[in-house]
DNA sequence: GCTCTGACGATTT
DNA sequence: GAAATCGCCAGAG
């Protein structure tokens, strides 16, 4: 189940850091799932386990959120993510997953 | 089990 | 460089 993969990536994720849907699907084995990946998370069943928000677009953009892009950006700044003009610093982007 | 959907990605206007 | 277009995959209905 990719899920399972996704979420137990995703928990390994340092704050203060990002990652990207396309990076998530690559290190589930699967490049282009990045879609099938968003859909997951969008269904997340559990939003405390799992720091969804730390998840951004490849292109640098925000992607989107259950609670809201803006709630997003937010939480990402309070992580230490800086975030200029809906856009992802590429420098705390995180390509490689462990 | 088939069809539609979508928090995406890369390419082409 | 922004917007539309096509392709891709895993869930949900």
């Amino acid at each position: 189940m990719l899920a399972e993969k996704v979420y137990g990536l995703l928990k390994r994720i340092p704050s203060g850091k990002v990652t990207t849907y396309k990076a998530l699907a690559a290190a589930v084995g699967n490049p282009k799932a990045s879609r099938a990946v968003g859909n997951i998370l969008n269904k997340n069943p559990d939003l405390i386990k799992v720091p969804c928000h730390r998840v951004v677009r490849s292109d640098g953009s925000v992607g989107g959120y259950v609670l809201g892009t803006t709630q997003k950006i937010k939480l990402l700044w309070r992580e230490g993510v800086e975030i200029y003009a809906g856009k992802i610093r590429k420098h705390f982007i995180l390509e490689k997953i462990r």
